[in-house]
DNA sequence: GTCTATAGTGCGATAGAC
DNA sequence: GTCTATCGCACTATAGAC
């Protein structure tokens, strides 16, 4: 369902609602369609029936537009960190937090996750902020270790494990054919890398 | 070999020579007093006594000119990973790899190296190519590692492994009142992250 | 080397909700 | 009256096209 379903009272609205929404929907649209370099914010905000300056209005930039599901993946992971054990070992929290990170990526996320990758893969500059906001994932995480407690670098070192193994798993999990779940790779790229710097 | 390299004969040049070095030089005076977003493409040409449109044939947009030391640093990680023994272990040839990284960040490169971050940690859009610099490093490494048998994911987590150690160890290296050397900082970092995912 | 499209900012005006 | 979302317009700098 597209946000112009919404059945709203028109007497008492100036605009139609949740302008947002129909930006971020128009975007993901044009984007899929003419490529993300091709599509201008005025193309978009007109698309969404607003104006180029409302769309600077909900997102800082043009590329912010395809990362706002960032909040809520953070939250799962330093929630998760946050909600464990207290003397639980640093993997075993690791753990704890890629099973609710994982949670929020379902089989039937998959597809969508796929057509999403393709338009960031093929621009630069979606790249980068990609990896900010892992960086930013990972800065919070540590936060989150050295509230347990952890001291640096091992608060770090931890955060930037997690968010790795995530960030391996998430490109297996894309990858063409690829039929297992989120969950089974986070595990399974887990358990890789302890055998990595064990040796 | 880069430009910088190329012996001149002033005698024949229609211009001053070096125009990419004294780029450089000027952007960075600028960022360093100024601010990185305060100083304009053009005021940068104008110190350097070029036009505009000659600071955009040397790099590709204003943030590369921050950049430059990419390179070599990706060379020294990955002729490291080639030129090591065939069946020395991943770890092994990890800490190899970050000694060969090391060499490019002697004591006397540290002042340089703070007021360098100082710019970039002051504006998200360098942190962004700042990540991307170290994603392609990592991808290269990955690269490497693949071509000495290694498989996915396999050969992911331990170029992943490599760069988050020299992360840590740099951020280290570059806070107030650290003295260790950058090689011992790494040494540290990667026994650390040992300790964390064997637990 | 010039020209121009596009991203992104600053600010005042407007109109409805409360 | 205050608050919030929007418009509208003028403006700058980057970056790419020609």
């Amino acid at each position: 369902m597209s946000v112009h379903d919404i059945t709203y009272d028109v007497r008492m609205a100036r605009w139609e609602p949740d302008a947002q929404n129909r930006l971020r929907d128009a975007a993901l649209t044009l984007f899929a369609d003419g490529g993300y370099e091709r599509t201008t914010v005025a193309e978009i905000a007109r698309t969404a029936g607003v104006t180029e300056r409302t769309f600077f209005r909900h997102f800082a930039d043009k590329r912010e537009v395809l990362f706002d599901g960032q909040a809520r993946l953070q939250d799962a992971f330093v929630g998760a960190v946050t909600a464990a054990d207290g003397d639980a070992a640093p993997m075993t929290v690791v753990a704890t937090a890629l099973d609710a990170a994982a949670a929020l990526f379902p089989p039937e996320r998959r597809a969508f996750a796929r057509q999403r990758a393709g338009i960031v893969a093929a621009n630069p500059g979606l790249q980068e902020r990609e990896l900010l906001k892992l960086a930013t994932l990972t800065d919070a995480m540590a936060d989150a270790f050295r509230r347990r407690g952890l001291a640096e670098p091992t608060a770090s070192l931890t955060a930037h494990t997690a968010v790795v193994v995530f960030h391996v798993a998430f490109a297996q999990w894309i990858s063409p054919d690829e039929q297992r779940s989120f969950a089974d790779l986070c595990r399974s790229a887990t358990e890789d890398l302890r055998t990595v710097t064990a040796s």
